[in-house]
DNA sequence: ATCACTTATATAAGCAGTGATATAATTTTT
DNA sequence: AAAAATTATATCACTGCTTATATAAGTGAT
């Protein structure tokens, strides 16, 4: 069973990301786990365009306007034509929107806790593990070690007897 | 930006599989991400039914069943009725798809040296982390987790001066 | 042998995103 | 001022998975 990692991060995903949405259903909340995002920047400056909204939420433009979509059917949000640039649409909190947040900050207070609570469980922390690793891939891609790692192999078919190259440890 | 474990679950995948898939390419395969997980199954035991590659490869008798009409369209496997039982199908792979196997080994071990690369560029193994977060949460799920941060929630507003509830840590 | 039930596979619709491209509005060039 | 380039948003088709449901084949009970 010992399959890549990306295996276990997906296992991992589904473990965790299946119980927060149940949490949103359990504490009665009619919300998709989607809107979490836009919802985080919304909550921290309301009134953004679509493009604002998705450089700070870190996904892309079509995925936020796809979400508001959703969101303004579930009128959390009202989006407007920006008067001083008509191509410009500025996305508002509606009152309802507003209602929610108060509610969703206690999901995500709880399920940071809940993070917690699994990180005291753990030898090392998987929260500070996931960022030092995302760390470590920008300095020295995934790719790049894959590239090594052929290298190596080409290596060894060359001269089949040779030893594991050194730089082994140090990629 | 200190978002949800989720988000650096996502942020990690993308950072690896994006890689690997490239690695793909540049072995020059013609071959999806996607097949993984069913052409492993098939290279340990060749001539499943869907329902037992399913459950060897872990993923649901849909996806499997999706994933073979690629591969079937790619010239990767057979599919035949089995003749001892005719709602059953046997999937074997093809020539073309065992030669694949092959250098699909090969990418799938460099694959596993780029992340032990990894791995020996943290402070704590990602695969090790992972599978002990993995571990914990069988034991004690995350929606558990969650529901106890909700009655901690909870007590605070009932009985605002009351301390912490005691089970805190076991959680 | 027929009806009910179970098992095996297939199909459909949904989810949450992506990249490519279209359309509209606004600048910049010329 | 008209043409070209740029910017903002929308739409589309994909990926890879899921759940729910349909269809087909086999099994058991009456």
């Amino acid at each position: 069973m010992r399959q890549g990692l990306g295996t276990q991060l997906r296992h991992l995903i589904d473990l965790l990301d299946g119980a927060v949405d149940a949490a949103y259903g359990e504490a009665g909340l009619d919300y998709r786990p989607r809107y979490t995002p836009v919802m985080r920047v919304l909550a921290a400056h309301d009134g953004l365009s679509i493009g604002r909204i998705a450089e700070l939420a870190g996904i892309t433009q079509p995925a936020v306007t796809q979400t508001l979509a959703l969101m303004k059917a579930d009128k959390l949000v009202t989006v407007t034509a920006s008067d001083s640039d008509a191509r410009q649409r500025v996305v508002r909190l509606s009152r309802h929107g507003r209602s929610l947040l108060g509610r969703l900050q206690e999901c995500w207070d709880m399920t940071r806790r809940a993070a917690d609570s699994l990180d005291a469980d753990l030898p090392y922390p998987l929260s500070q593990c996931l960022r030092e690793a995302i760390e470590a891939l920008e300095k020295h891609p995934f790719g790049d070690r894959i590239r090594a790692a052929r290298h190596r192999q080409a290596d060894r078919h060359a001269r089949p007897d040779a030893a594991v190259s050194p730089d082994l440890e140090s990629e």
